[in-house]
DNA sequence: TTGTATGCGTTATCAA
DNA sequence: TTGATAACGCATACAA
């Protein structure tokens, strides 16, 4: 590869003047100015990375630390990660993917240690994150996809669920419907302090009861089996339901077939909603289901431009929320009693 | 942090000896090895990557470049990378995430131009892919995650589609079936010589022939509702198939949706079985659905380690190829007239 | 067995 | 407006 020392021999100047004339960096004649960028064109010049990044401290690579793949099929994840890395492009950095091992911590401090990445971008984040403390503590930039429970000052980018609730509860009761039931993420993830998975619960009982609609929630189906499980009691419980919002893929499969084995049919006597699923799940089910979209390459694409801009200069706290995305489907129609 | 100059001064030896020392690359006395790698523990020293590497030029940094999401959940994808990037991890190698931009080729350029990294991983590799030539051409180390028509000695890891449908096709013949249909990829990816339709294609004729079983091929549904009308054009021509295997996800719920409006079940009308898709996916249907899954971290996982192979020194060229997994749901048994 | 000196490619400081 | 030079942190050839 050519270096700024070719350039500066093949231009007649000196090296300093090369790094000038391409940075800006200091005022440079034009008439030399023209010289060394012909110069830098002719050999096909290009700035080393590391030479830079060992002088300027910076090295323009961010690491996006993620964790095993979840639940779900990984299209949110990979969509982070896309988002990230398209918005890192185009803003002159590199997206490096960080596997999470056994320790997170040991981790970030590893990649931030060998003096690798300028900052990290953080996903799947819970509620109660020990890695936003150390992260920190130790002054690394960093932004999150996800919040905890009280960002504070920290930057992140997350689903709008207040938002998000409120167009899922306008779109059925718009339908007609007066009642509500709402299936949360499994157990554990609940347990675990998912975000999601609280911030969703918390946020349709919110909706539903500032529209005034009848609310029902408490399952927590984490498969086809307990999803129709969950169906048949929650059914038995409040036969009057007529709408309901399904956050686990696995778990609407398992009410789909509960529906059918009453000898029910979709939309006519049930309005089916999946929260938090892409289109291109919700296509696989039949009939298509309408579905909450979340906006997971915008989130990777904000998550990474906010970090970007902290790094470029101190500022507020960049903290922003997006809805998801309401795509309907085959799954809504006016409940039976007003049909 | 703390550099090699601080261990050395706090060893009170120089800094070439702490090199020595940490890095083994000449005797150094055991006592004063001692003594530095005390030294370094208690500085906490990491070696900086960038000075290393600018000196050493390799920086055990990989490049992935992936396309934007075609087709699927990304599952495959998001697989791809984890699986390079665990891989990566355990050799001491990073995993640098690169979208690619409207020009791969440009995109090559510009990274290893940058000389950022030591070599490049490809996915979704097309039967004539102009990158692996640029590559070659150019000297950069790299490797595959499928492969082209004509691999020559280029380092790749792949499906193996022959396996995979003799697997198949022992499958369903085992059960008792006479007569298998294959529906391929959308007329798009196959147009576009996209390297699994056409080997898929390919192999499962091959396996049908050796097995002796009927078989039928040349549909290319990829929608539900191209899935459908397949399925009616299928029967309606070769009413004698008893198992159908499928390329395409939402092909997939296409056909199912034919068979009930037959008054048809899966599996006792019909063995259905998904190729080159997840189990996760397979269990969104109902019945669950037999599946051929990828080996897609292994395959991410064997590319990475193949390419660091071979920046760690010259041999042959490493060329595996793995099966995918047979996974066997609900939607597999014998046929009708078995029964 | 250890220390000194040099260079990797860049940016930044200071003279000229 | 420009050029020489000293870092950045590490590895290595060579001298001691």
């Amino acid at each position: 590869m050519a270096s700024l020392r070719d350039v500066a021999e093949r231009a007649q100047v000196a090296v300093s003047t090369v790094s000038a004339a391409l940075n800006g960096t200091r005022p440079v004649a034009v008439a030399t100015k023209r010289r060394i960028e012909q110069a830098a064109a002719e050999l096909g010049y290009r700035p080393n990375l590391l030479a830079r990044g060992l002088q300027s401290k910076r090295t323009r690579i961010l690491a996006l630390l993620f964790p095993a793949p979840r639940s779900g099929f990984g299209l949110t994840e990979m969509q982070f990660a896309t988002g990230a890395a398209e918005a890192a492009s185009e803003l002159g950095y590199h997206l490096l993917l960080s596997p999470e091992s056994a320790d997170p911590i040991d981790e970030v401090r590893h990649l931030t240690g060998l003096g690798l990445v300028d900052g990290v971008l953080l996903m799947e984040v819970r509620l109660d994150d020990e890695r936003t403390e150390f992260l920190s503590a130790s002054g690394v930039p960093f932004s999150m996809i996800g919040r905890t429970r009280e960002p504070g000052s920290i930057d992140y980018a997350d689903i709008d669920f207040a938002a998000t609730a409120r167009d899922a509860v306008a779109h059925v009761a718009g339908l007609g419907h007066r009642k509500l039931a709402f299936f949360n993420l499994s157990t554990d993830l609940y347990a675990d302090g998912y975000g999601p998975a609280i911030r969703a619960g918390e946020e349709f009982a919110a909706a539903a009861r500032a529209a005034g609609i009848g609310y029902v929630d408490g399952f927590r189906p984490g498969s086809a089996k307990e999803g129709r499980a969950a169906f048949e009691r929650l059914l038995d419980a409040h036969p009057d339901v007529t709408a309901l919002a399904v956050m686990d893929d696995h778990a609407a499969v398992g009410v789909i077939a509960a529906v059918a084995a009453r000898g029910w049919h979709i939309p006519e006597d049930l309005t089916l909603l999946l929260v938090l699923s892409s289109a291109a799940v919700a296509e696989m089910f039949h009939p298509r289901l309408t579905t909450l979209e979340p906006p997971s390459t915008e989130l990777g694409r904000l998550g990474a431009r906010m970090l970007i801009e902290r790094l470029r200069g101190d500022g507020p706290p960049r903290q922003r929320l997006v809805p998801c995305n309401l795509v309907v489907g085959d799954s809504s129609a006016a409940p039976r009693s007003l049909s």
